[in-house]
DNA sequence: GTATTATATGAGTATAACCAAATATAATTG
DNA sequence: CAATTATATTTGGTTATACTCATATAATAC
């Protein structure tokens, strides 16, 4: 289930590494990803759908959220990630912005329910 | 040059993890990676480009013979990359019959210019 | 029950990756 | 110079990937 190959294809695509980026923060659900990385509902499902098949995330259902988190068996079997996740992601160019809305998602102290009405994002837009 | 989208892109397959794990031990031409990993010249040669744009590896001229190694400057930078070569790749299933060329080969101490005649790999063949 | 919402999946498309066979290039040897 | 050899590149075919739009599923709320 959790081989290399597959763990390294997971890790060869711009949106699935900043999904990790993501979830080595907090467990996050479907519409928060969609929400904080600006990308379709699908593809951001899709993509969980791989990381999930390579085994390096997991998923709870919590009412109507499935919330995502990293899967802490794969990664203590592979330490090579976990320095990826801390050492090469974490200041990645392509994970600044993603940062940034986490952070200020994480100070607006709403919860999904009330991200979609929120504009919390709507300055960032370009 | 070396950026770490094009290192994990490069990462994520089969051929280009065994020649990684090839060059992990010994420098090598393209007729020798084509031999051991019993490849067609140009899918070797295309993925050493891969290799090459990606920054994980260097090449040398060596009278017709061109050599390649891996690029420890890259190596270096990326710490993570060493620790896949030493303890994923090197005992990964899909390096074994790889492992067991380059030692054959190695053994053998006959070179490049005589490896196509030799029949060297003759009775792993299936 | 119906309506709503979050997530997953199908269908379609566009693009990229992989590969083998053939050809081109560049260096070496005679 | 011509012949040879190692490597790179082009071509064409096949498969895989990433994405969007639309629909399906599953759970919740009314």
């Amino acid at each position: 289930m959790a081989d290399i190959i597959n763990i390294m294809k997971a890790l060869g695509q711009v949106n699935r590494l900043r999904i990790l980026n993501l979830l080595n923060q907090q467990k996050l659900c479907v519409c928060e990803m969609q929400n904080i990385m600006n990308q379709s509902q699908s593809n951001i499902s899709r993509h969980l759908n791989v990381l999930k098949q390579s085994g390096l995330i997991s998923s709870e259902k919590d009412s109507l959220y499935i919330y995502y988190y990293l899967n802490r068996k794969t990664i203590e079997e592979y330490p090579f990630i976990s320095t990826i996740l801390t050492y090469e992601l974490r200041d990645a160019d392509f994970c600044q912005e993603d940062n940034e809305r986490l952070d200020i998602y994480q100070e607006s102290e709403i919860n999904c329910d009330d991200l979609k009405e929120s504009n919390l994002f709507e300055a960032l837009e370009y």
